[in-house]
DNA sequence: CTGAAAGCGCTTACAG
DNA sequence: CTGAAAGCGCTTACAG
């Protein structure tokens, strides 16, 4: 099918294309009438601008990139979306590119989004070597939304991310106020800079407060339900001292629930549990998860606000970095226990299946 | 930032752009020294081929537009992705283009996309009104993903959908070989042609098995948790006699939970809870919601297919329905009573929040 | 096997 | 106020 273009209309209003481009463009030197006449045919026939054309010649697309981590996590979900929506309002379309997590293709998409002319890209990583990734493709403004090691070459990039240390830190001293002194931090993945950083938080803290933190690894690519309920199973396997866990994802902690659910350890009266990131589901009425809320529509304007000034600015010899502060959603996952006397030791009822 | 163009590559290899670009498209003619000479000189310069200058020529992006209903419904989300993965699959890519429900915006988002010269669009809609939508744009290929009225004009379109009336005729058919006899659907909408299905499937097929259903209306634009939390307060309100509840979906019957929750009604044991779609989040443990689930994986395989074969067919005077079969998830939120009995009417404790 | 030329749909100095 | 011309980065007949 042929699209009408702009010489069509200028043949059919009798100008030149030159004329039709200032009237679409309300350039001011055109006078009322033929722009009257000539919107009135772009109306009749349904044309519409070829942004390709367009933008081949501004050197300008007004699309972001949007490079989520893995888009079934109702975070990144949730994410993406308040992304666009800031974008929209700034007059840029977003063009998603999930990639799957741990495909390595990231660098694939970066090649893509950019013989597509993107005018930049959110990467939203937590991986450490997300740095690296930007930095190789440093002539395409671009963000981190995540967070970065701060030693060495790799803190040079934008980014804005939540102060996941902070976060630790709160998690460790809300448990610590209601009375929790030996507690396990759930699901550490290596290689993630985002868990380092809530890890050290956390377990600083906890240390500072005399607490003792067992740490559970996770050993996959990404924070999910199943992890958190294969290390959960792990946990509950044999007898075990503490009385609170504080898992490294909301995810992760719905599947610690699951796996408690099924050795019949109940929560929160026989175990305290914390999650982190505080998705939709985690406010449910049978879930009602204590936990660390990042700011999310905040994270997604501040990103957009960010990556739109860089492209806008072109300011090379400088980067910024934004930090938000999450906060603690209080809600019935976690109680109260006597820290005078030592914990029973439990010896849970494990549901083979 | 100025990008190394084609022209760029060719006087470095000191020979003209076509040579250049037929080495980049693998043409047949040309030495095999030349093409590995320029090919490394691409590989060098970080050379990017501008695929707005490619798609000026070609007339195709290679790219789709998607546009879903609201992302933030765990269910498009996850469809939303399943698109793109099998989208790349076949070498095209996704636009993004989330309206936000009922803004009436989707007009503004064709236009946009026919403007960014997308090869087609899928359109993910329950709304009766969107087979309207399409018509208007019949020069761009198009697929409805949801359900549309199959009576007059408007069902002259291409479409996949999941058989609804299929779907509500199983969710009576279960809930009678319960025992159930005196039901409710909730959450029903109108203006949507899935909600009509479904709700047609449910209540004939009810009727004929000889039970009595109340609907209850969503006034809403769309299924979330809390239009159905307002449903079930509304109806928990004054005693019911209805020993089970089939919600329009998940999110509105975990809505129902909510309530049900709050009032001190025990799901099974005082009421049955069915939902619909089966999101990821109804088989969590705490939850467990006995659902009728949309095959989403198939649902995005076949939409991407439909759209593809179109766009590559150009074939007119044509058009093509798909149905999906949906399927039943037995979980916990049901519970089979002694139909011959008529239950004792309950008067619900309303904790007053 | 290689290159000069035309053209995709638009914008933008430049000259009237 | 209007138009002819050049050009954005590429591809594709056409002629060598």
């Amino acid at each position: 099918m042929q699209r009408v273009t702009i010489k069509d209309i200028a043949k059919m209003a009798g100008v030149s294309v030159t004329t039709v481009s200032r009237a679409l463009n309300d350039a001011p030197e055109i006078s009322p009438e033929t722009r009257k006449c000539i919107l009135r045919l772009c109306q009749e026939t349904g044309y519409r601008a070829n942004l390709l054309a367009r933008s081949l010649i501004s050197s300008r697309t007004n699309v972001i990139g949007v490079i989520p981590p893995d888009i079934s996590n109702p975070f990144h979900a949730a994410f993406s979306l308040y992304i666009e929506m800031y974008a929209k309002a700034r007059d840029y379309q977003v063009m998603l590119c999930s990639g799957r997590p741990g495909d390595g293709r990231i660098d694939e998409l970066f090649d893509f989004l950019i013989s597509q002319r993107v005018d930049g890209v959110l990467l939203l990583s937590s991986s450490s070597s997300a740095g690296d990734l930007l930095k190789a493709h440093a002539a395409l403004p671009s963000v981190l939304v995540g967070d970065c090691v701060t030693e060495g070459t790799g803190s040079q990039l934008n980014a804005v991310s939540v102060d996941n240390c902070i976060g630790g830190r709160m998690a460790a001293e809300y448990l610590h106020q209601l009375g929790h002194r030996q507690v396990v931090y759930l699901g550490f993945r290596a290689g993630s800079a985002t868990h380092a950083l809530r890890h050290r938080g956390f377990s600083l803290r906890a240390e500072e407060l005399g607490m003792q933190v067992e740490t559970l690894v996770n050993p996959g690519r990404s924070s999910t339900i199943e992890s958190g309920h294969q290390l959960a199973r792990q946990l509950f396997q044999k007898p075990f001292q503490q009385t609170a866990v504080f898992a490294a994802s909301d995810s992760a902690a719905l599947g610690v629930m699951a796996a408690a659910d099924e050795c019949g350890i109940a929560i929160p009266e026989e175990l305290s549990l914390m999650g982190y990131d505080n998705i939709d589901y985690a406010a449910l009425p049978n879930i009602r998860l204590t936990t660390i809320a990042q700011p999310i529509p905040q994270l997604a304007r501040a990103s957009v606000k960010l990556l739109l000034d860089l492209i806008d600015s072109e300011s090379a010899g400088e980067y910024t970095r934004k930090f938000l502060l999450p906060t603690l959603v209080e809600r019935r996952t976690c109680r109260a226990i006597s820290a005078g006397r030592p914990m029973q030791q439990k010896i849970p009822h494990i549901n083979h299946i």
